[in-house]
DNA sequence: ATGGTCGGGGTCCGA
């Protein structure tokens, strides 16, 4: 069972790298983040072509989550509990059913948050404190679940090429770095620091001044792991040359794989 | 070198 996770900066202007990499990963399930279309507008038959059932929390212009699976989907879910009057399309949560048992999904693009002097950072640190508790409802559930997407969180200095770059950043603030250890402290395990240490491990680099030729990367694209996920984790990849190809999303794959009976 | 690049939608905002 292979679980994969993509912020691919419009579904429809990256369709073309999205199907290719589908082609040739074959993930069994994937997340994607910043879609930037309304549901209508999810380029469904291309996808389901492939093999892929489609659940979609879309929005016009910005954010937008989906969830893909080869196998069946149950009770897929938009929103995240908490704030009613949040409009942002970030989240949606889906059971998938396989022959092994059932596996929880969740999409997550968790906001930006920058400028840090703005109620844009008030916000990324409300929705975290938010997906903290709902995260906290969902483990008492006691089922293998992926929390997997575009956290908007450099985790430490070893997350980053240039940390220094970063201080300023709502991606590394004390505060958001405090939320993301709390939020994984209720019992996730970080599947890619589960399987590797060190620096070089990314799956950003931005469009301006080159940032990819230079390695100017950074992890915030994350897999947390409920403890009956992380007991079948096998291995984790981080699909790097994505970011290499024509015209590509400035965020690459990161996938893992679990012992589950259909892989 | 104090910039730079994308995508969407509309002549700027968000990342």
């Amino acid at each position: 069972m292979r679980i994969a996770s993509w912020n691919v900066n419009s579904i429809k202007a990256h369709l073309g790298a999205v199907t290719s990499w589908l082609k040739e990963r074959e993930p069994d399930v994937v997340c994607l983040q910043e879609l930037k279309c309304v549901d209508e507008a999810f380029p469904r038959e291309e996808i389901e072509s492939l093999g892929y059932n489609i659940a979609v929390h879309g929005q016009k212009t910005y954010n937008g989550v989906a969830i893909l699976s080869k196998h069946p989907i149950d009770e897929a879910k938009p929103r995240l509990p908490g704030d009613d009057k949040d409009e942002h399309a970030r989240y949606i949560e889906a059971t998938i059913s396989t022959k092994d048992g059932a596996v929880r999904v969740a999409s997550i693009y968790l906001p930006n948050g920058n400028p840090v002097s703005t109620d844009k950072f008030k916000y990324k640190l409300a929705w975290m404190d938010r997906l903290a508790a709902h995260a906290s409802e969902l483990l008492t559930l006691e089922e293998p679940l992926v929390l997997a997407g575009d956290f908007n969180v450099i985790p430490t200095t070893a997350d980053a090429e240039f940390p220094e770059k970063w201080t300023d950043d709502a991606l590394a603030q004390p505060e958001t770095r405090a939320r993301f250890r709390a939020l994984a402290a209720l019992g996730f395990t970080d599947a890619l620091r589960a399987t590797r240490d060190g620096k070089g491990l990314y799956t950003f680099w931005d469009y301006q001044a080159g940032a990819f030729q230079k390695n100017n990367g950074i992890r915030i694209d994350h897999l947390l792991l409920s403890p009956q996920a992380a007991d079948r984790l096998q291995s984790v990849g981080i699909d790097k040359k994505v970011r290499a190809a024509e015209k590509p999303s400035d965020h690459v794959p990161i996938y893992a794989d679990f012992r589950f009976a259909t892989r």
